[in-house]
DNA sequence: CGAACGATTGAATTTTGTCAACGTGGGTGG
DNA sequence: CCACCCACGTTGACAAAATTCAATCGTTCG
């Protein structure tokens, strides 16, 4: 019932961050890590090889995502959760970097998820014999940082109506293979109370917010987060994209 | 007036994240940037070389702060502002990645500033020639990751007091060389809009909640941010700062 | 069937933002 | 030197946004 043969995520992988990388380096990656999956199943919580230092040069162990959605997470002391990213397919984990044991980052699988293990040794072998990877992954963690700043810029400043709408569109843009276009449904695999995690806001408020999004016509939301957006203009508008940024998130990359 | 000669910032700089470069690595930087600095008055707007391919790895321009305050922040189009990082002397700026063109970061001296521009083939032959640079540089980006998801966390869930303590003490430990500690005075060169777009408050409540602090004994601000915590245990508990991990950015790391 | 979880909704409360007014201090130009 | 201006901080009153508490409903799972 799993997935049968090699890397998939890095090839069936989508537009925004694809690791676009050659075919040789493909391969090379594939051999490499057969063999060196982790499984993890929905709701799990996941504890990575921290070893402490690991410096996104080499030498640490590298993970990456395969199939599956994951979270990483910070919580404060008195209970309350803010999820920092969500990694899907194709993305990396650097413990010490994104993830791992430093400062209490947690990171929990939000589906069935399969990553990648490569020792850092290996992993530094690869990244010699093909620098174009070591590109593909740096320009992943910009991307990753840039997603970062984007959701500051709304959890700060920005309504209720206005992040919650920017998750969404990267979310979808960042899971299906259409990019963000109107009247085609896509599914995301978190509560709300989840989503209120990821845009700081609470459980309660991301339902108030979603049906009221829903009663002006913007989205439809059914059967647990399966979403289709209606008015694609308006619902950009409201989560202050940048038409010209969006632009260039959409049309597949060089 | 200026500095007189060689590379401050990189010797002068503090705990947190200060580049501890061997004697020998530390020289060769310096002879490096020497002739390459770049000067700026408070509140210029910094624009740097973006050149679009630089990936962290070399060939794209470096840049490092001597002297002086930064920001970085993101506008929305509706005029609201959030400020998504403060650099300080030793931390770099790498264009493309914390800023640069893509996606309308903006970079702002907070203070007079100096910064180092090494160029791309320059950066990447020291960067061979003494790999520990490369390290450091690693762990100051991880650093400022890390500071990023704190802040986050913060601006999520989290109340004004508690954003306002823990940026404040981020900024003390980062600024001095002593570390958080009580009845000490430090400045902040932030007026209160300022330091409201950091936090994600308006200026208004930035000011009240300041007063509030002041008012509970837990410290005390004069004369445009500067400042002097009274009572630090009830700072970081309404901080929300994790002791143990205090303790870790207090001690000087080995 | 019952238990548990997630979604939904209303009502009351708290937090934060907005608007407006005022004071103050540091500059600038006369 | 003085008058003026302007940016910043401070405070109050009010409005808007979001949280909390609590009750209800539908599904799924054992």
């Amino acid at each position: 019932m799993h997935q049968t043969s090699d890397c998939a995520g890095l090839s069936e992988r989508h537009r925004p961050v694809g690791l676009g990388l050659g075919s040789d380096a493909h391969s090379a990656f594939c051999a490499l890590i057969d063999g060196h999956r982790m499984e993890r199943r929905a709701g799990t919580i996941i504890t990575l090889e921290g070893e402490g230092e690991g410096d996104g040069n080499g030498d640490g162990t590298v993970y990456f995502v395969l199939s599956g959605w994951l979270i990483s997470s910070k919580s404060t002391l008195d209970g309350h959760r803010q999820i920092v990213d969500v990694m899907l397919p194709g993305d990396s984990l650097d413990p010490g970097s994104a993830g791992g044991d430093m400062s209490a980052i947690e990171i929990q699988a939000l589906t069935d998820t399969t990553l990648a293990v490569i020792e850092g040794r290996d992993w530094t072998r690869l990244l010699n014999q093909h620098p174009d990877i070591g590109r593909a992954v740096n320009r992943a963690g910009k991307a990753a940082t840039w997603r970062m700043c984007e959701r500051m810029l709304r959890l700060g400043k920005g309504s209720a109506e206005s992040i919650i709408a920017f998750t969404l569109c990267e979310l979808c843009l960042r899971s299906t293979d259409h990019g963000l276009i109107a009247g085609r449904k896509f599914h995301i695999p978190m509560t709300q109370q989840q989503l209120g995690d990821l845009c700081g806001l609470s459980a309660v408020h991301v339902c108030r917010t979603l049906r009221r999004l829903e009663r002006n016509g913007i989205l439809t939301v059914t059967d647990h987060m399966d979403i289709v957006v209606d008015d694609l203009d308006t619902l950009t508008e409201i989560a202050e994209i940048d038409p010209d940024t969006l632009r260039q998130e959409i049309i597949p990359a060089a």
